[in-house]
DNA sequence: TTGTAGGCGTTATCAG
DNA sequence: CTGATAACGCCTACAA
């Protein structure tokens, strides 16, 4: 009565009961789990039986220990934009999902002197499978070497190939930020305002590089006095938009290099009684939530972060993935962005 | 050359290496590490003086294979609204700062018949040390159920206590918009429309019985016809909207149950022409980006998730966390919210 | 108060 | 191809 468990009383199947029942080694188990080569047809036969008629599962501490390396893998960020980390961890997950992985999540701070310590400490004790790294830290060399040495695999996430194409994702920033912007010029505007990102990254570089090739592309002049600076921040938006928007030449669309700011342009363009897009045209950069949350909703690059995330994480783990591997190439770097066009631009 | 490593060549200092220098046995160092009340001064001594010069660790792998406990908290939740989550862990993670603990994100299908076998097997498989629950599933008992059966710790999380205080964590959903409704109708507004949430869930129930009795406190009547169906999503608060405001005696103010929701009834009223706050006062809950970043900026209920994930992770793990622990109250299962006074609506 | 022997469940070594 | 035997690093039981 209540005896539901199999063989023993105990608690799960171990490498032994397996071993017992099929009339092998440990070691023989072992070498199936592991999917080693050299193995009889027939064992190979006989261990899976065993396997499936206890239901076997290795347990992943114990090869933790063996192996020294524990069944997750981490998620390495510092990134001030929620959404974007989110995102990334859904593609993530559903990589990794009907494995027996875990994901991991770590935020670290870019400006703190101990950061290296830090991630440091952290692989050492976790011990993860590997780690994906978003920008900005994945453009960190320091913090790459650091994994090379300690000998954990890395992805690095970023707005361009930052590493060989085994070790990195990237996204077309630049390309379509030119697509985007080569569209409104075409469509008959000339004088485009920008809100920069924050300097010292790479994805405000290319978003900018974008710009400015759209306007070097189609022979148009450039003004200079319509690029303000922003930190990627709501209020930076806001200010960089006041700062444009407040002046008798006022450009007719600003494109902001993140949603986030684009909202802030919003607002400053809502309290000056600028109609948009009548008046004025917005564009952003990521299609967060945010974008089809204001008013009116946000014409913007979707910026692939989730599929980023899934490509980086089947990239890290393929080994552990079933047949679902063979659906993504593994060697592909670029997941392309597109435009979504909502109300708050249009391009025709 | 190049032999920086103390004592063996090999990689980080054993528990063997502490206990030869220390002069000890193996176990003494175990019970030191395990902070056990029988060694003497001395002892204790010389082994945390060992330790710290060999700058040891424990190895966690070895500890989670003889505990067969990982060190880990799980993040278990089914939400549809990212924000939360996000907030969520960040609180949590600020709680677990400094320690060794990590942080695994576990999304599950609430709506998949496997849902509980999913469960099951990622505690068996990845054993953490605890899992936390976020609404709404953290209102299933057959979950809750599930962690006691396998001996996993577990803090549930709601807007209401969901459990005994050692278990559980929540918000005052209902008090504050009891509060919220109340000054809107202290100010002299009497018609105020609702969205409601999702049926079958505990926050909109709570949210709800704060609006209905913050009426009947009041002594004011309520119109059932200004109450829509809603379902916590942006589409479903811009159709409620539309319902509520395309109608002569329309509401001179709606109160939508999560800010998602607000931003809907938002765009809604910017459709319609009307001027918010003029025409119409908005009020959302949760206090979201989006909140921020809406035009107008939305008064709404600042939903404390973050601090509930510190306090949630605090509770859960308090034997490993230092002097920090000693900062909150282990008993404290409520989390105040509190109002935040944006653009939308004023209570002057 | 401390130490010894054995176990946690897996993998590596190396001989057969 | 397969299997004893010894790690992996820590913890529990029991003995001293």
């Amino acid at each position: 009565m209540g005896d539901d468990d199999n063989s023993r009383g105990q608690g799960a199947p171990t490498i032994n009961d397996v071993a017992a029942l099929a009339g092998v080694s440990k070691k023989t188990v072992s070498r199936f789990i592991n999917k080693s080569p050299l193995m009889s047809d027939a064992t190979r036969e006989k261990v899976e039986q065993a396997i499936q008629q206890l239901d076997y599962v290795p347990n992943p501490q114990a090869r933790a220990l063996a192996l020294r390396r524990n069944f997750m893998i981490a998620l390495l960020h510092d990134n001030p934009n929620g959404q974007t980390v989110l995102n990334f961890q859904k593609g993530v997950l559903s990589a990794i999902k009907d494995t027996e992985l875990a994901l991991a999540v770590r935020p670290v701070d870019r400006i703190s002197p101990g950061l290296l310590a830090d991630i440091e400490s952290y692989l050492t004790k976790q011990r993860p499978l590997g780690v994906l790294i978003l920008p900005p830290i994945s453009e960190r060399d320091d913090i790459v070497e650091l994994c090379k040495r300690l000998d954990v695999a890395y992805i690095r996430i970023g707005s361009t190939a930052l590493d060989d194409p085994a070790n990195c994702v990237a996204s077309n920033d630049r390309e379509v930020v030119h697509e985007l912007i080569s569209a409104m010029l075409a469509k008959g505007l000339k004088r485009i305002g920008f809100v920069r990102g924050p300097e010292g990254f790479r994805s405000p570089i290319e978003r900018e590089s974008g710009f400015r090739d759209a306007f070097t592309d189609c022979g148009m002049p450039l003004e200079e006095s319509l690029i303000a600076q922003g930190n990627y921040r709501f209020g930076s938006g806001l200010d960089a938009g006041r700062e444009l928007l407040d002046r008798n030449d006022r450009p007719r669309a600003i494109f902001a290099s993140n949603d986030e700011m684009a909202s802030g342009v919003l607002h400053a363009a809502h309290e000056l009684g600028l109609a948009v897009p009548g008046d004025l045209e917005v564009l952003g950069f990521d299609d967060t939530a945010t974008a089809s949350h204001v008013w009116p909703t946000l014409t913007t690059v979707h910026w692939p972060i989730e599929e980023m995330g899934r490509l980086a994480a089947t990239k890290l783990v393929s080994e552990f993935l079933g047949n679902a591997t063979h659906d993504c190439n593994l060697n592909q770097v670029v997941v392309p962005s597109h435009i979504v066009e909502r109300a708050s631009a249009k391009f025709h």
